[in-house]
DNA sequence: CGTCTTTGACCAGCGC
DNA sequence: GCGCTGGTCAAAGACG
């Protein structure tokens, strides 16, 4: 097993559209079992986890702040088992965890220089990216895979403007009943969202909504959400520009108002930007009701994608969260995530969920009660595979009950740690 | 009252 | 230049 190389960028850019990397840092040996990724603590990664890693990462977002990244934040552990490396333009499959055999998930860390991953009607220019798929099924095509693409070059769809764009497929939660002709249930990014605009495209049975940020009177940051032509399962996300303020973390951005989106169906989108203000009750009402709303559907994919947070080495380790990042955590990110407070890294503020009074049951907790691999249980079936149910977009999981009523599990730590 | 979504109109890029 | 298409604007109405 060689060495292998990925930008920084890779991680950077899996969470937020934006510039592309600007350095590099190297991965050294690769893990066999899993591999503990938290993003910034790239440095302890490579100590505990063996992972190797180093490097500076030029984040082109460190002025800009980090729409999952509580600013100063303390580290966000992630357990992934890294089964596949794809490398210069070749992948390699490391034979990995598969306690179930049935869908093993990856992480691809694609470190091709440009390659090519036609997608249907869509072709991914990747740059290095990150792949997280299952492995068993569907493996290699857009289904059941969340991919994040650097900017692309000039292949693909016709664009008519040169825009540095990203593009994010992800699973794609139904489609609201309540809302026949709108657009698609967005997940969530954190990144306030305004939709400004809806069309049909031509080739295509599913319209194209248009969004902008929200958060920033002078943001230009937009997003694309349309599902995907041949895999109607799968949402694609095209980013353009990129946000010129730091990611909103209190609730008093612009979007501020909370508003159900689903007339006459209460409260299935609510939420849809990330950052809305949970009403009392939310949770344990409404959503409770196990009528997989559109919510549960955002907080998952936002649980998931929260967790592939880069952030600034060291200094995170150090810091504590502030009021703000509480309040990010507990409003923003209510629904599924909390920036590390593994056990042993106790060093928040008392208070710290002071504003997570309408929470009944630690996010964090919540995030993760659906289990992890390896610890002291691994009877967990599937759950390990997709411990936050992203990959899996059943009524069953993606349903309030199954969310946040799952048995008390626990989170796994990471024994390296 | 502020912000949201919806949706038709308008504008601009592109190919012929 | 023209038509097609995609992207954006802005008015209207809804929501909290």
């Amino acid at each position: 097993m060689g060495d292998y190389w990925a930008t920084a960028g890779d991680l950077t850019d899996i969470v937020r559209a934006g510039a592309p990397p600007a350095s590099e840092f190297e991965v050294g040996s690769l893990p066999s079992s899993s591999l503990m990724v938290s993003w910034g603590e790239f440095d302890s990664i490579s100590r505990d986890a063996d992972v190797l890693v180093g490097g500076d990462f030029g984040d082109p977002f460190s002025d800009t702040g980090d729409p999952l990244l509580c600013e100063g934040d303390a580290p966000l552990p992630f357990m992934l088992p890294l089964v596949g490396v794809q490398e210069e333009g070749r992948k390699e499959m490391i034979e990995g965890p598969s306690p179930c055999g049935e869908l093993s998930p990856i992480l691809q860390i694609n470190t091709a220089p440009s390659t090519v991953i036609p997608r249907g009607d869509i072709s991914y220019t990747t740059g290095p990216s990150l792949l997280m798929s299952t492995m068993a099924e569907d493996h290699g095509n857009c289904g059941r895979m969340m991919q994040i693409s650097p900017p692309r070059n000039n292949s693909g769809m016709k664009r008519r403007k040169s825009q540095a764009n990203k593009v994010v497929c992800i699973p794609a939660p139904p489609a609201a009943n309540s809302r026949p002709s709108s657009g698609e249930v967005v997940p969530s990014d954190l990144w306030a969202w305004r939709k400004y605009g809806q069309k049909p495209i031509k080739g295509s049975p599913f319209p194209r909504g248009y969004y902008r940020c929200s958060s920033s009177k002078g943001c230009s940051a937009r997003k694309q959400v349309e599902r995907s032509r041949t895999d109607p399962k799968m949402l694609v996300i095209t980013y353009t520009s990129e946000h010129n303020h730091p990611w909103p973390s209190q609730r008093n951005a612009l979007a501020g108002s909370t508003r159900s989106t689903s007339k006459g169906s209460s409260g299935s989108k609510s939420y849809v930007n990330g950052l809305r203000s949970p009403k009392p009750g939310a949770i344990k009402g409404e959503e409770r009701n196990g009528n997989c709303s559109d919510d549960n559907m955002s907080s998952t994919v936002t649980a998931a994608m929260a967790t592939l947070v880069k952030e600034e080495p060291d200094a995170a380790k150090e810091k504590q969260f502030d009021a703000a990042d509480a309040e990010f955590v507990g409003v923003g990110l209510a629904h599924g995530y909390r920036p590390s407070l593994m056990d042993g890294l106790d060093h928040h503020p008392d208070d710290f969920f002071a504003d997570l009074g309408e929470i009944e049951a630690d996010p964090y907790e919540l995030l993760f009660k659906q289990g992890f691999p390896g610890g002291d249980d691994r009877n967990r079936g599937n759950k390990w595979v997709d411990p936050f149910s992203l990959l899996d977009w059943t009524e069953e999981n993606n349903g309030a009950e199954s969310f946040f009523e799952g048995k008390q599990q626990g989170f796994m730590k990471n024994p390296n740690v």
